[in-house]
DNA sequence: GCAATTTCTTGATCGAGATCAAGCCGCATC
DNA sequence: GATGCGGCTTGATCTCGATCAAGAAATTGC
């Protein structure tokens, strides 16, 4: 990679105003925050951030996965959330006291748009309409990690995978194609298992006829099954 | 009881008027808030608001315990959080798409404030000064969480109770004497651990003389030692 | 293409905490 | 003081998922 300034095109431009944090943020005001803004490469397993570091800036996931992970004594970790491309991460921060409460690590050689806190707190005082699209942001997070709480203290590592599958399926009905968002020891580590006991669940749902595996591509034929299954597990 | 209709007279206005998100509050708007609110009584064990309800109000508790839950398949539930006298619950929700996350149960016989989302949001809307001190709150109610989910998933119940009992200690030097906020079952519950595991940890500390228990109240002789014990587990 | 490394699966064992089952203590009521 | 009940403790066993240990399969490098 060896473009010096690799700069914010209008492509990206775009993609980030389609956040719904930004939908409704005046042009102006949008350019100039991106004219502050930066894009970072990390190579696989880099940090971008150290849980208790001085939060700057927030970002943007343009291309790759990063993994926002809690340590706890002796190397344990938990991954809490393994953000996409085109998510934001760690905007909900600024309000936090200034300090990064997860590690942020690439899961994948990744592209991020590093936004600095200074200039979006300037503008959002500044223009407090904006205000109610971060609370609501925070009010969804707040309800992700609910449910997150509900699923590793009151549920069966069969249940936390098989909810885990039937969130990635499409709403819809029958017979369902899904792809794991990323390697699987990080989707076990996102359940808070071990790659072995995911390995074995899914292999049980396998030999129960509700899943086939193929590589990172799932095949679910009946999610309903698959619900009544979790259900009585 | 029989006050037909509890009054929310200046001492109880002050107390509630104290808690941070109320502090920058105009006395008019305060006061027309308090108006269409209401006091209610709690009996045990009685439900205020279930799980998926339609929110329509959020509390401040006047005496009593309120344990917040989220349940499970089967019956199991666990508690989130235990509310305690002085504090506002519930307030987040106005920003969560009007549900309830979680059920509220009353521990002990209570006494709460009911103060309707309507007037509350409305008068957030014609101020949007008052923003910053929501913000502030839900982004302290996401470090709870956050908090919490990591000692759920990566701490033994040794770790959890001393944890939480380290917590409960004022920040100075040794030998503090704390009190269990809710009977010891309650309390399991909320560190996610059955009623028996929880007595053999306490049982555990006892005999390594890290703690004097009496009822509810628990003495600690040296909460360094207890740190470096659940360090150590 | 073949070795080397990483990812995933499978099997055997272990252990923390849940569950089941008494028993104990404090406190109320009569 | 007996009786009963709720809250707590203690003991025996069981279960789920972690850990330890190989091996298979896919990926990468040369």
């Amino acid at each position: 990679m060896m473009s010096a300034h690799p700069v914010i095109d209008s492509s990206i431009r775009a993609r980030i105003q389609r956040t719904p944090l930004f939908s409704a943020w005046s042009e102006g005001a949008f350019a100039a925050l991106l004219e502050q803004s930066r894009i970072r490469q990390l190579d696989l397993g880099e940090i971008l951030f150290h849980e208790g570091e001085e939060a700057r800036a927030f970002y943007f996931l343009l291309a790759g996965e990063v993994d926002l992970i809690t340590l706890g004594a002796g190397g344990r970790e938990k991954i809490v959330e393994i953000i996409q491309v085109d998510d934001l991460f760690a905007e909900a921060v600024a309000f936090l006291g200034g300090r990064y409460p997860v590690q942020a690590a690439a899961g994948l050689a990744s592209t991020v748009v590093e936004i600095p806190f200074a200039p979006f707190m300037a503008t959002l005082q500044g223009h407090q309409e904006l205000m109610p699209q971060m609370l609501a942001r925070l009010s969804m997070r707040l309800h992700y990690l609910i449910k997150e709480l509900r699923h590793l203290s009151m549920e069966s590592a069969n249940q936390r995978v098989a909810s885990y599958l039937l969130d990635l399926c499409p709403a819809g009905g029958e017979s369902v194609e899904i792809c794991l968002p990323a390697k699987k020891a990080a989707v076990a580590a996102r359940l808070g298992l071990t790659p072995e006991t995911f390995s074995r669940v899914l292999g049980r749902l396998r030999k129960a006829g509700l899943l086939r595996v193929d590589k990172r591509s799932l095949h679910i034929p009946d999610p309903q099954a698959l619900r009544r299954w979790a259900d009585s597990s």
